[in-house]
DNA sequence: CTCCATCGATACGATACGTTCCGTTATATA
DNA sequence: TATATAACGGAACGTATCGTATCGATGGAG
């Protein structure tokens, strides 16, 4: 995921600029408390404000560091995310039914769920938000366009399929039920769809 | 789509309620403005602010017939949306091809793109948009599900296709191309996208 | 001890939300 | 035609948030 601004490159050459030494503990508090009220209200109730306020932190303090609240989000879902994993269980379709299923839980029962529904409202308005969603959703296609690329390197897929196409798939069937509140979809339903992305559904 | 709160059903005895009689043309310049702020300055841009300066009209008057911004943005959504087509061709494949390829133009070529990735951000932060965005894409899937109901009719399909995961599918993936500026797609990749759900991937 | 960067706190201008009031205009009824 | 009714545009209000500016206090480095 690109970074946006956060680490603001060595010398901001905003200030006398001498040295700026980041306060971890204060940082870190920020990052807690944004996650914090971004779980308890939601992408409505994250304010800056309202940040500073749970960190006991000024807003100054906040801006320092982080130049707009898509920065801030990006840092927070980065911070927490676990990293779905990319079995390799020898067939495609438990394969992608698997990561299919952990980003459904890990959405459904982290606040990396909320987080990153934050961020995808966030790029509809923030157009360094959106870039590097962009960024972020290219790399992940491309991670998973793995299993795609084994399966046909064994000789289960078609040397025609399109992995990236595939990991597209996969990816914006989660997304859309993310983002409509649709992850406590049932097992069958979830299994029905890679099993209709590997499988299709002619006779 | 529903509707939220827009005609204000009859009798809404908020104040003396003898006839609440809404002026169709105040009402059209409101919905004209709406659209042409959106289409300028993007969900970033939208405010009540800037559509009422627009259409030259109070603020008064929009919050008198809209009850908040996410039912103008349905009502300038309903609106102009030019219902994609639901071919009929006799081939599955070419059928979604032609309902996503649709899709991917209005979205891409007229406003119904900029105004629906509103809504969808609107729905991440208010409650009332995100259930009418839900009916919505409920009901959408129900419609496009008729095209794999016909094939599994007409034998060209396995009896056991899921009609509605093959809409949710299809409508996940323009959805998030929508989302994340990807409405220019070549053709060759969509229609490997349509291909791989059709088909599937195995050798 | 003396710098000096960071800190929390507070205030600020700007913008937007949603509401209230006012004076005017248009329409329906008598 | 005359009157009542209600929607209208406009202005202002109070609240909330954004992002910035300024302050005194704190604490580490030389």
């Amino acid at each position: 995921m690109k970074t946006i601004d956060t680490e603001q490159s060595a010398e901001p050459e905003g200030r006398r600029s001498i040295g700026a030494r980041r306060n971890p503990d204060s940082a870190e508090a920020i990052l807690e408390a944004a996650e914090a009220v971004l779980l308890e209200s939601g992408y409505a109730g994250f304010s800056i404000e309202a940040v500073a306020r749970r960190a006991r932190a000024g807003k100054p303090t906040i801006y320092r560091w982080w130049p707009s609240k898509a920065a801030l989000l990006l840092d927070v879902y980065r911070r927490q995310k676990g990293d779905v994993g990319h079995p390799d269980t020898g067939s495609l379709e438990e394969d992608l039914y698997q990561l299919a299923r952990s980003l459904f839980t890990l959405w459904r029962d982290t606040p990396a769920g909320p987080i990153f529904r934050s961020i995808i409202a966030e790029a509809q308005s923030d157009a360094k938000a959106a870039e590097a969603l962009a960024d972020y959703g290219a790399e992940r296609r491309r991670h998973s366009g793995r299993m795609t690329e084994r399966a046909i390197a064994r000789g289960e897929a078609r040397p025609d399929a399109n992995p990236k196409v595939v990991a597209d798939l996969v990816s914006s069937y989660a997304w859309t039920h993310l983002l409509t509140n649709r992850l406590d979809e049932d097992d069958d339903t979830l299994r029905a769809a890679i099993r209709t992305i590997v499988r299709g559904v002619l006779a």
